[in-house]
DNA sequence: TCCATTTTTAGAATCATTCCAATTCTGTTT
DNA sequence: AAACAGAATTGGAATGATTCTAAAAATGGA
């Protein structure tokens, strides 16, 4: 019998080892978290909560293991919000969206990524779209 | 006979003052800055090159009055660059894009301003386009 | 086991930005 | 012009995210 854990774990280590990252405890934990919570954490988010199960994490371990993973292009750096960064492991296409009252960061799907016509001799090997304004629950709030 | 510094001296004033900003000393320095030096400064550079003409200027008042730009919607902040913010003067559509390896923001032209379409409820006010890759010059270098 | 290399770690250091309390400036009222 | 109130500016301290550093721990052969 293979438990459910297993499967993610492997999923996760495949993805690092595919991206020539050797799978540590710590890199581990915070690729999985990163699957798991799709809620654009920061650094600090990650480490709060992984602290409890693995008692000698460092944030500098995370702060590491993040860089590393963009590097490699693993996970998407996300600079939505001026405070701190924000980590992303979908690497599908979509847009973020951030609204200015409740600070929410939501996906929203997109067919393909938008990439305008460049001057000559540009070469683009990543963008990114980010837009601002008022989620629906805060719409509604004011509304009612 | 009307010099060229007052006619600039006059559109930042009016830019201002459109925006109920009262156009001080510091402000329309700041702002003046913005409009005539298109390369995305940082609040630090803005600063420096302000500071030797200005000997009284402080650092808070330079983030003080560009926060107070961008509230009003009269200049836009770039988050290109984790490092720090960015400020651009710039209020027609156009998107950013970032050289990985010369660091430059260089300015790309477009029609109008891609907005996904959004779930619903939510209201967008805002959108940036960043792109990121090697610029004609370092792609050149790297050519040749 | 021993050794070399890589990874992790805690804490110090850095650096952009904000906060704070005091001072200066502006415009208005006597 | 003097007195005043409110707004803007100031220097320096405080904050907070991130990086740096040098030591300790883990890993993976020979």
């Amino acid at each position: 019998m293979i438990l459910k854990m297993d499967v993610i774990k492997n999923i996760v280590k495949e993805r690092l080892q595919l991206h020539g990252i050797k799978p540590s405890l710590q890199r581990m934990a915070v690729m999985e978290y990163l699957m798991t919570h799709r809620t654009h954490p920061t650094a600090d988010m990650i480490f709060n909560d992984l602290y409890p199960d693995i008692p000698t994490l460092s944030k500098a371990t995370v702060y590491n293991t993040l860089n590393l993973l963009v590097e490699r292009g693993v996970v998407r750096l996300i600079t939505i919000e001026e405070k701190s960064a924000r980590f992303d492991a979908c690497m599908d296409p979509h847009v973020h969206f951030r609204c200015r009252s409740c600070g929410a960061i939501l996906d929203v799907n997109v067919e393909a990524h938008w990439i305008p016509t460049m001057p000559d001799g540009v070469t683009v090997d990543m963008s990114e779209t980010y837009c601002i304004g008022h989620c629906a629950k805060c719409n509604n709030l004011v509304n009612n």
